[in-house]
DNA sequence: CATGAATGAGAATTCATTCAT
DNA sequence: TATGAATGAATTCTCATTCAT
């Protein structure tokens, strides 16, 4: 989340309270948003949940879409910051499936998270609206993962230990052997509850199966 | 599409005509939606799109609602009716590689309609909202066809060809493996054309590679 | 004013009554907007004053501003209509001071109609906000009356009849001197009564001596 | 401009501190209130030019219309001030002409400066909520030049220089014609930058030629 | 049956003015 | 004293739905 801009000449006291008030109303327009959209939220809603007056709202942010984008890069950020954090710890136990079953488990669990999964949601739905955010949720997710897989495989083949000429076309089939059962459940089913952590489990080491089958050493 | 309901007394004439002016406002109705979702949707751009007043789209269709409800179950019948008719083509040429990739390359074609995404994305957006057509919209789309394909992969296990202890699994891992690469990338990027037919048998082709080597003989 | 524009396939009660509506909605409109500016009239202010819907102003006219423009423009041409109709009508006599006293004053009484004085205010508080109104106003109203002048005046010098090097000097100055006074008070003191014609006419024969001293014959 | 009015018991540093706020807001009020009208300017943009916080503004100004009120006399008696102090300035060279295009090219110098066009626009614009702007601008403006000219030259009169009955009359005659024509110009066309010097001294001198053929010694 | 109009509400945004710190 | 926040209403414009002709 961006830093509250401290205006100057402010007080101490004021500068936190009016970082306090710009934290809800993010909070507020973020929970709002990504539950009901871009168009079924009204400022009003955000407004009423911060618990802040509508004019402290437009002071913060000028306008609807101007909020819209700076909760969903918020949420981006938090959410790929994760995520490129733990693709780059494979570690080399030596028991390669083993290894790729623990990255494929925690790649999945940060994916299936809740608010991830309605931003992926928010994000398609208004990807006609505003092409953009399709394109960054794109390149600082799904892309910016493959793109991070592919380097460790492409390591991993100089090792001889995966099999592979195309680095991007496996990272590829790696990432949605894992992810797409589970993710397109949830967003066209949208379970009460999230899966639990185990089931999840079971889909990444099934996807972590086929793609050894098919990359490992035979 | 539901047949229109003839009003009765109504003339053949009348029937015709109001039958025409049905199928103009589902037409211009699903156009719209799928461009701009339902909230970014008014009934008076139907309207005009169908060239009839507000009145008439009224007395065809009790709210929005139903309309949107009717233009999603319409396209979602036609998408499904032509993906089912597909998968259960499967020919035993002997060459199991080619046959499996002449299926995914059909139905890989049929599932990247550029209809078919945008009413993809159009229900993700409204998942939210009407959870009722998400669910509708996995039943008949992925759902359907991962069952088919694994009534057929069961099949030809039990001849030998494929080896599989869980078939939904593996029909899964296929309908994946073929369609998640260009399905994301075209939900969230959404290039101004469609993928050629070329890139898109070369994505086909690679899926059933991965495929092979984890479900095929060894 | 514009010609409603009929919409096709209306019946004629339809067309007349839209008509009406139309008419009804520029009436109060031209109302409000000449008493209150343009900032100080709301849209609702109209709708009601037109006992008419606001959707019904918004059908007919797309926003404020083209509403506003359209009765800028009606008026000024209902006015600068009958304004040149005059200028031409100089007739000769033989006695040219009763003439130019004659023309004087029929102009001066149609330059200080309410309405006009009304819009002249209106177009000149609005002149900072839209100035193409102010130059469309100047065009058609006093640029026009000076060119129309001129025209007169130069035959009237070809006659020998005034002496003048400078037709449009001649004519704008013929103008003001006729109509500074009572206009800049009217614009400015906006007396609760127009000024009465007898004092009209004793400015402008006022304004014609004048004239007649620096063009007319010595 | 009114002196800011010292808050009993506050320090000498106090006070001009208070004054200078005041001097800003008060030319913020009017950079903003003369481009924008009043309705047109928001107390916000007025506080945020003058670089203080809009309680400050209200801290000095009861309301805005009072802010405004002090605003436009304060142009006005700036303006006044200037002007009046010219037209006493006739000198008697023995040359009419002369002097009296020199008083004219002074008058009309000052009244044409961007600061005074726009002051008038905004009283003729607002002459309909604030007659009495309208009124105080007359008096102060047209009305008392016309009276101090009226005196004048009813001492040439006296002399035989002048030859007039009416001299009201006269000085309104004298007046508009020196002024009409620009500043009619200027308030419709509001040219992007105001005419040359040269151009006004023109309009005054043919102003004052054809006043000298009709109140001159013949 | 279909057209224009009406209704009644709700959206985004802005404003003048006042409170609380 | 001066700042950010709050208030409460207004403004432009749009919408889904219903009436009246």
């Amino acid at each position: 989340m961006t830093a509250p801009v401290p205006p100057s000449g402010a007080s101490d006291v004021d500068q936190r309270r009016s970082g306090r008030k710009r934290t809800a109303i993010l909070e507020a327009a973020t929970t709002v948003f990504l539950r009901n959209g871009y168009l079924g939220t009204s400022m009003d809603e955000i407004a009423q949940l911060a618990a802040v007056s509508k004019q402290t709202v437009y002071k913060h942010f000028d306008d609807k879409q101007r909020l819209f984008f700076e909760i969903v890069s918020s949420t981006l950020n938090d959410a790929s910051g994760s995520v490129s954090r733990e693709v780059l710890e494979l570690q080399d136990s030596g028991d390669l499936e083993a290894d790729l079953q623990d990255l494929a488990r925690r790649q999945l669990a940060l994916v299936m998270q809740p608010q991830i999964i309605q931003l992926r949601r928010l994000v398609i739905g208004e990807a006609g609206r505003f092409p953009e955010l399709g394109r960054s949720f794109y390149e600082r997710g799904p892309g910016h993962t493959i793109a991070a897989l592919a380097t460790t495989f492409e390591q991993l083949a100089a090792r001889g230990i995966l099999q592979l000429d195309d680095p991007i076309l496996a990272a590829a089939h790696f990432n949605w052997l894992i992810m797409s059962i589970p993710l397109n459940q949830a967003m066209l089913l949208g379970h009460d509850e999230p899966p639990a952590a185990s089931e999840l489990d079971r889909w990444a080491d099934a996807g972590v199966r086929v793609f050894l089958a098919a990359y490992g050493k035979h």
